[in-house]
DNA sequence: CGACTTTGACCTGCGC
DNA sequence: GCGCAGGTCAAAGTCG
């Protein structure tokens, strides 16, 4: 595998209050690897885990860089008093630091605060734009994928057609014509039949969350897919079924879920969304009640979830989400937003073979444990809907951390309508880039080797998404770039 | 009084 | 067609 896919790049996205991140990034003849994940540590319980990165030389085993970051599961799925008690420590050693009492440090104290204030937003900027981004790209290249698909079998390219212009993946082309990242559709969100509609502008005036920044990220992005990898064609209608595989996807894309499985006292986990009960039932081997609950925060919300204890460990509180937000979410919100989101838009951009392979059962007919930590996802089609699991229970900490990633035993999950483009699962963050620029893995690494900060994790995330366009404009003003997006 | 919860009825899909 | 199970509806009850 020479082209595309020799370098991956993959971004364990994880939120706390600081917005930290973790990357992590490989490539075949310089592996780093994640050697400890260890969410819910028991002595801070402080919903944070340290993360551990080994970089392994192939060539030097022997010589290995440490790289140490700090990462969250970004739930808070303990009960209410521990996180009291959680808060009263920090306001505790705030005043402690605060009656220390000499002027210089007050000073710094107030200097820090402000800088750290400051960074907080734009962590919280930063953190948005991610999420969006992640989102429409995996979306997207689910679709785009299985529009691809499909034209193997009936001629040597995929066309995707737009108002003013038809977009050709080469079939042979190399997985950087495959893998590119597109964010032009948000699916999920939409159900327009006329994919060809310029789906940037829909999206745009669709999305609360879209600001003029993110229109422009889009544009840089759309420039560059146009000049570099997309060729023009002259305009050709859309087969009926393309659409009746587009319309299946978005199908599946909706009845797609993301279960939670997290230790928890309380009757939910707190993930920052309104939640209205609307139905509780008993279900089958199940002694404990499963509650339904519709997101109240906005009119008409799609999104919805199901609460119930397991039965075998009624400690363990399984929660089980459905739909995207069609609405703005608070902070609190963001992290399992984003995480749900993207596990569920990973879920069914890895698996399907193809726009065919939504209806093959068989394709999802199976159970796959993903690596990469110790709280396993799961992949699961044995339900009615694909679903997800991302597992925080701390069940498999027996689990030897070298071999969740890359292993010969670590069950990696590719796709099959790419047999060269692996398809990496990041459970629990559940967000997940790929990209195969060589420009773009070294700017990630350089800049968490440089500084494990969220800030600057992100800025890398970013970069790698949007990195190609700034090639062709120069390099971009980054405060200008982001925008107000999260405010 | 409005928002929310409870709970039995109803709908739907699936297997036999 | 029937029964079962999952999911949803909506009226009644509860709470602040």
């Amino acid at each position: 595998m020479e082209n595309g896919f020799n370098q991956e790049m993959m971004i364990l996205n994880s939120f706390d209050d600081q917005g930290l991140s973790a990357v992590e990034v490989l490539d075949h003849g310089d592996k780093r690897v994640l050697s400890e994940m260890d969410f819910f540590a028991a002595e801070e319980r402080n919903y944070s885990s340290t993360l551990q990165i080994k970089k392994q030389s192939d060539h030097e085993p022997a010589a290995g860089k440490e790289l140490h970051l700090h990462i969250s599961t970004g739930l808070d799925v303990l009960t209410s008093d521990a996180n009291l008690m959680s808060e009263k420590r920090s306001m505790d050693s705030s005043r402690s630091a605060e009656g220390s009492g000499c002027p210089t440090s007050d000073t710094e104290f107030v200097v820090l605060k402000a800088e750290l204030d400051r960074m907080n937003t734009e962590n919280e900027r930063l953190r948005a734009i991610l999420n969006q981004i992640n989102d429409k790209y995996y979306s997207l290249k689910m679709h785009i994928m299985s529009l691809s698909n499909h034209q193997q079998n009936t001629g040597s390219s995929a066309e995707i057609k737009s108002d003013d212009r038809k977009m050709i993946i080469n079939e042979e082309g190399d997985e950087e014509s495959q893998g590119f990242e597109i964010n032009l559709k948000h699916c999920g969100q939409r159900e327009d039949k006329d994919i060809g509609k310029t789906q940037q502008q829909l999206e745009c005036s669709s999305s609360p969350l879209c600001t003029e920044e993110m229109s422009m990220a889009n544009r840089r992005l759309q420039k560059n897919i146009n000049s570099d990898q997309i060729r023009k064609v002259p305009h050709e209608p859309h087969t009926s079924k393309d659409l009746d595989q587009y319309q299946a996807a978005e199908a599946t894309m909706k009845k797609a879920r993301v279960s939670v499985r997290a230790r928890s006292e309380a009757t939910m986990i707190s993930d920052g969304c309104q939640w209205r009960k609307y139905g509780q039932k008993l279900a089958k081997g199940n002694p404990c009640p499963r509650a339904y609950y519709r997101c109240t925060m906005a009119v008409a919300c799609p999104v919805r979830k199901q609460v119930q204890r397991c039965a075998e460990d009624r400690s363990v509180l399984i929660t089980t989400y459905e739909g995207r937000h069609n609405h703005p979410l608070p902070p609190a919100a963001m992290a399992m937003a984003s995480t749900t989101s993207a596990a569920a838009t990973m879920l069914l951009s890895g698996p399907m073979p193809s726009a065919d392979g939504l209806q093959n059962s068989n394709v999802l007919a199976r159970n796959v444990q993903l690596p990469y930590s110790q709280n396993l996802a799961t992949i699961s089609a044995s339900a009615p809907f694909p679903t997800v699991t991302l597992d925080l229970t701390n069940n498999n900490a027996n689990i030897p951390t070298n071999s969740l990633l890359h292993s010969p035993q670590a069950p990696t999950f590719h796709a099959p309508f790419s047999s060269h483009q692996p398809q990496h699962f990041s459970p629990g963050a559940g967000v997940q880039v790929l990209d195969s620029s060589q420009d773009i893995v070294n700017a990630a690494t350089a800049a968490i080797a440089a500084d494990p900060n969220f800030t600057a994790a992100v800025a890398a995330a970013i970069s790698s998404i949007i990195g190609n366009s700034q090639r062709n404009e120069g390099v971009v003003d980054h405060n200008n770039s982001v925008g107000d997006v999260g405010k």
